[in-house]
DNA sequence: TCCTATTTGTAACTTATGTTACATAATAAC
DNA sequence: GTTATTATGTAACATAAGTTACAAATAGGA
């Protein structure tokens, strides 16, 4: 599919028509694979990335290496964090990862910043990602700090299962520690307490959700 | 004094003029004791509070009374968390409570939000602030899961000195373990730990920084 | 089919923090 | 000045999660 029909397919009851016309003639379709960086952290923001299929991830990443999972992108979505990062010149402080195959556009970063002040159907979408990405970004504080590893797990396996639209999630327990920050030995041992609870079942790279 | 000498000279330089009049006209001075809550968790968010002195603490407060301090706000600022959610008709996630007595102007939250299309100098100092605060948040976010206690006290406690402009930070121990959502005992432990080490001198109801 | 690499299971032990339970010290109230 | 209240110090023990160290199970490639 060409980019002009997927803008007019996608997009056409969100933004206006400038808006529509600006993003085909800015916009760059770029395709990519699961577990690719698409933002980085510590980098420019040179591009913001307007997803039309497909799951990111974006993860929280400290120097060294450590990551945190912190909230899923999906179809007609951006990461409102980066465009407040990227108006101010800041450089990245998440990490963009495709989580499936994916499809987006690209859109440089000052075109992004200009449509502010010309669109409101922008300022629309952008407050209520903004809104939304905020609420998730308290909601993690508050399940780090106040909630036990178990409900956040539980948590973790139904977002993701409900984001991609799947009772099953194609996820090894090391890959689900590392995005909570814990251990992959916890991780099993309360999978498996689950599974004797009969809330999940098990398997290798897999787990389903009863 | 009044508000409109208050206006002039707090804010000249940072709104432009129509911006200032429209301060004046809808905004009421208000002044507040310490930890008075000015803004409260799960309310509809009616004002945005605009700080002219003193301090105010953003609070994440979970329904059964637990909570854990998010960041400060000062002279000048305004929670742009809060205007997020005002805009999109959410209620409030966190809680404002003054932390000193404070002095400030309260705007009605729909007066706010039509500034957004009317004036440039609004929209600078929101993003401004919107992406300092997501900074905060994704900050607060690394230093929970990633990071000591003691590295989270002693941050703490360096952060309350800078915005109180005060080498004494003046908190009972069973204050800041509330706000860094752990228990007193390792509070003490790890300021007695820190005394030891000569970073901090104890006192009753006050820690100085060394 | 066998071999190898990857993933998962589990146990023993360590560590950080929570919990309970007081003692002591500092301040405020009378 | 005495008493009550609040804040801090500390110890003993509980618990959740981390760490180390393997064993067992599964999948993939030769």
């Amino acid at each position: 599919m060409k980019l002009n029909e997927i803008v007019t397919t996608n997009f056409s009851n969100l933004f206006e028509e400038n808006l529509l016309q600006e993003i085909c003639n800015n916009g760059i379709l770029k395709y990519a694979e699961p577990e690719k960086i698409i933002l980085e952290i510590r980098r420019e923001i040179k591009f913001i990335p307007i997803i039309v299929s497909g799951i990111v991830k974006v993860v929280r990443r400290d120097g060294s290496g450590n990551g945190i999972f912190l909230h899923y992108l999906s179809d007609n979505q951006t990461s409102a964090i980066s465009i407040s990062y990227a108006l101010e010149n800041k450089k990245s402080e998440i990490r963009l990862e495709t989580q499936s195959n994916i499809v987006y556009i690209a859109i440089p970063a000052k075109v992004v910043n200009s449509w502010f002040l010309k669109y409101s159907s922008w300022r629309s979408f952008y407050f209520k990602l903004n809104q939304e990405q905020t609420s998730f970004l308290i909601e993690k504080i508050n399940d780090i700090a106040f909630t036990s590893l178990e409900n956040r797990l539980v948590k973790y396996l139904e977002y993701t299962s409900l984001i991609s639209d799947n009772i099953t999630v194609y996820k090894k327990h090391f890959d689900i520690a590392r995005d909570l920050k814990v251990s992959r030995e916890a991780i099993s041992r309360i999978l498996k307490k689950l599974e004797k609870e009969e809330v999940v079942t098990l398997g290798r790279n897999k787990i389903i959700l009863n």
